[in-house]
DNA sequence: ATCGGTACCTGCACGC
DNA sequence: TGCGTGCAGGTACCGA
């Protein structure tokens, strides 16, 4: 997504319009409005989920996608669109059906991105088994704690278990050496191979230009309930670890 | 400090 | 056709 919005670096902001508040965090949208208009975005950069711009003469604009929401370099308004920022150009439209996505302006860096955990295309394997060491929680909810690390969701951490054959109600604290290894670089290969597929699209999903990725038919476990493991031909199954869906084989994955 | 559960929203697929 | 239920790429907040 980042990458496809790179056009925008440099631009100027003509104007920003915010048509639905509850997205919105952090003040007033007059506000927020005016101290955009006419800056330039100077930098993107992701950091996890969170997608943060920096804006000319000070500031910060966090976006977050949340399920459901679309960063779009021009197209029709929607719906479900709830901010519009007009560059000299083109536009840019942020969509979201579900809303749990938000944008956020700040004159200091956000708080909540600079308190996330490493990268996990850049922690080392040894800050990597030390941030697992400790922890009384299940393998799969701290995946998916953005503290821990920042960017794995659902999917992938559903993937990186699959392939590091890691059941996902593991208990961390007895995770072995060798095999937190084969998920380190479970996670590794997994993201690296989602990202050079454009994401997964399982029904929203879309970049800045509005085109699917298409790792969704590399998925393995994810959404595959009752399909037959590829490895081992056992149904996969679904189990729920902290409220979210957790997809495995009962047979590659043990406890 | 860290945990598990819940709330926040809309849309879709499914069974009746 | 319509209605109720469950499910969906996420995070924040609460009490324990």
């Amino acid at each position: 997504m980042v990458r496809t919005l790179a056009p925008l670096i440099g631009k100027r902001m003509v104007s920003a319009e915010f048509r639905n508040l509850r997205v919105l965090r952090g003040g007033d949208p007059d506000a927020m409005a005016a101290r955009l208009q006419g800056r330039r975005l100077l930098a993107l950069r992701r950091y996890g989920k969170f997608i943060v711009a920096t804006i000319e003469g000070g500031g910060y604009l966090m976006v977050h996608l949340g399920m459901t929401g679309r960063l779009l370099l021009g197209g029709a308004t929607g719906k479900h669109t709830h901010a519009i920022f007009n560059f000299e150009s083109g536009t840019l439209l942020f969509d979201d059906s579900r809303q749990f996505g938000c944008i956020e302006f700040s004159e200091e860096f956000p708080g909540r991105v600079a308190r996330l955990g490493p990268e996990p295309l850049e922690i080392g394997f040894p800050e990597f088994v030390s941030a697992l060491g400790g922890r009384k929680t299940r393998i799969k909810a701290l995946l998916l704690n953005q503290k821990f690390v920042r960017g794995i969701g659902n999917i992938y951490a559903d993937e990186a278990l699959f392939r590091a054959g890691i059941h996902p109600q593991a208990l961390t604290g007895r995770i072995r050496v060798a095999r937190a290894r084969k998920l380190y670089d479970a996670i590794q290969a997994v993201l690296t191979e989602a990202i050079a597929a454009g994401g997964s699209s399982i029904s929203d999903y879309v970049d800045a230009q509005g085109r699917k990725g298409f790792f969704q038919t590399s998925h393995r476990v994810y959404q595959r309930t009752g399909e037959a493991c590829v490895d081992c031909g056992t149904p996969i199954r679904r189990v729920l670890v902290g409220q979210r869906s957790s997809h495995f084989c009962p047979q590659c994955q043990k406890r």
